[in-house]
DNA sequence: CGCTGTCGTGAAACCGATTTCATGGGGGTT
DNA sequence: AACCCCCATGAAATCGGTTTCACGACAGCG
């Protein structure tokens, strides 16, 4: 559009003055190893000097390698729902940049394995790719088949092999459980989140892997379903109120749920924590300014992006990788 | 890394099975209008049977437009409270894509003029650069002048001819307060966000201004400054308590300072809304959940993404654009 | 002392599209 | 009928690095 300030220097330019070839240019600008140390320490002066900048087009289209690390994330509006993707996708980006990869952001419908996102990345624009919210494993497995390194936040179904980063879930929700146990509760109640996705699934198991290490099983009439929204939280709590089983303490798989439940509750006449203790999942903001204030379950959501940057480029290098999941923390406050 | 299932069709291929040269392959895949309707359809039938996808780098590099575009997010922890920027970024990436443009997440200190942030911009990396919470304008100025196109989230200080978009702040303040007057409030408050940035400075000025309209001038007491953070929502009502200027409403620049102010009203001995009315801004879920729920000020932050990446399109095409303003709207709940 | 192996180096091919430029044909003008 | 001009088209140059390959020098070996 307009005139770029300096025309850019290339590699000829570098190579003359430095009095070496091109091809040495590109080796020391790339780091082999093999080239006379006098050639180096000559080429980077020039290079200093000239406010040289790699032209990462052409080196893509040389190398074959994009140098680009796409975030796909699925635009099913859970987009809006989820306050969690902006912060992991901020550490993602901060990583990879300090390894000189950039990052693009791909909001789009997955759905289709045939949609413009899957030809996109098949398609060897970038050189790997990170996916949030995994609804649809076909696309994932497909180009993980075709060898694209591929890393997924958040647990996937079933065994699949996929490299991924999770909070601890399951431990997170056990710890909250056993918390409420610990308070004295005698019959603690749980509404779970969308148990087809794992996260949700993994909370409600934590849930009841505290009933087995106390001994006994959870009576199913304590478990309501919900769906993470405020909404559902006051009416499954309702709903638990109504099955009068004496609950006194209840694990909800969000805060968000939580504080919808805490509604329920007072509108029931009752009191939290006196009468039912609560404690919410996700440490969100809300969790602190809520009143009362709700014991939760903190996901270091930070580290959780900067982990799926770091084994993407652990996988970039070649290394054979494993998933992660990172410990949560649970934050005491006046719910419970 | 690993094998290419397919090895990518290319020009010469399609020129080839088409009957025609790669030329003319380009130019109908670039629209170019002079081109035989017969060839166009011939080459059109060869790319869609073949799955033909352009190679970005290559056509970056032959052509000098990169086809990127930069999405700039200063890395001083803002990211973490502002729960905006990810919708508005998913607005921004899917209208790009849409224009096949792809969205580059820069996630950075843009303190220095001189960082890797600005010399990676200056680079000519990307055909374009949208920046969110602008606090420092060098940068941004320079490229401008250097011919970016740089479209800005947010209105940017004095009177530069940066091309931004932002909601109505004064607009939404001001019928926020005028709401709270016209609910019999006589002493209406405001707790302001951060005044040196123009969204919470815009929104003092609305605020004042509902005073002018109704014929009076505001008392400089009935003003307390916090800065959006729910702590500061609190102290600052406090302080307005303390004053005892009979505030019966207040405005606050967010729902999380109002949140913070309720307690504080609540603390005093107060009731929401009997005896003060509040109302904040931005309409998060916050404002929805908490109790009482809360009258806040609603900006479309989907369809601000959605006009930054539309302007941004607009101005590489060439256009001369003019900043926009969104609309607020009044929502209505229990506070106020 | 000659032969082989290794290593640093540069020339040149190459990546895949875009764009310039030359060409030839067709329509319009006088 | 001769001339011009315009337009669609293809050949070829070009973008700026990367990588292969061949070459010469030098070290190690027998």
């Amino acid at each position: 559009m307009a005139a770029q300030a300096k025309p850019r220097a290339t590699y000829s330019e570098i190579a003359k003055a430095a009095g070496v070839s091109e091809a040495t240019v590109s080796r020391v600008l790339n780091g082999d190893p093999r080239v006379n140390p006098d050639r180096v320490a000559a080429v980077q002066k020039v290079v200093e000097e000239l406010g040289y900048k790699r032209h990462r087009a052409a080196a893509a289209l040389a190398s074959g390698r994009s140098n680009l690390i796409a975030i796909v994330i699925d635009d099913d509006l859970s987009v809006f729902s989820d306050p969690f993707w902006a912060t992991i996708s901020s550490g993602v980006s901060r990583v990879l940049m300090q390894n000189e990869l950039q990052t693009l952001l791909l909001v789009a419908s997955v759905d289709s394995v045939d949609g413009p996102v899957a030809h996109y990345l098949q398609g060897g624009e970038v050189d790997g790719a990170i996916f949030f919210q995994l609804h649809k494993e076909t696309l994932v497995k497909r180009l993980a088949k075709q060898g694209m390194p591929v890393v997924i936040s958040g647990t996937p179904h079933g065994s699949s092999d996929f490299v991924y980063v999770d909070s601890d879930n399951f431990g997170g929700a056990l710890q909250a459980t056993k918390h409420l146990m610990a308070q004295g509760c005698k019959r603690v109640a749980t509404i779970t989140g969308d148990t087809v996705a794992t996260a949700g699934n993994q909370r409600l198991e934590g849930f009841l892997q505290a009933y087995r290490e106390r001994g006994t099983v959870a009576n199913k009439n304590l478990i309501a379903h919900g769906d993470y929204s405020f909404e559902s939280g006051k009416e499954q709590m309702r709903v638990l109120l109504e099955r009068d089983l004496g609950v006194d303490g209840l694990f909800a798989a969000n805060d968000l749920m939580a504080i919808g439940a805490i509604a329920a509750i007072e509108e029931a006449g009752l009191s939290v924590p006196n009468d039912i203790k609560v404690v919410g999942f996700d440490d969100s903001i809300m969790a602190q300014t809520s009143r009362p204030s709700i014991t939760s379950v903190r996901q270091d959501i930070v580290r959780l992006g900067e982990t799926l940057g770091e084994l993407m480029i652990r996988k970039l290098a070649g290394e054979e990788i494993e998933p992660v999941i990172l410990p949560t923390e649970l934050v005491v406050r006046e719910s419970a």
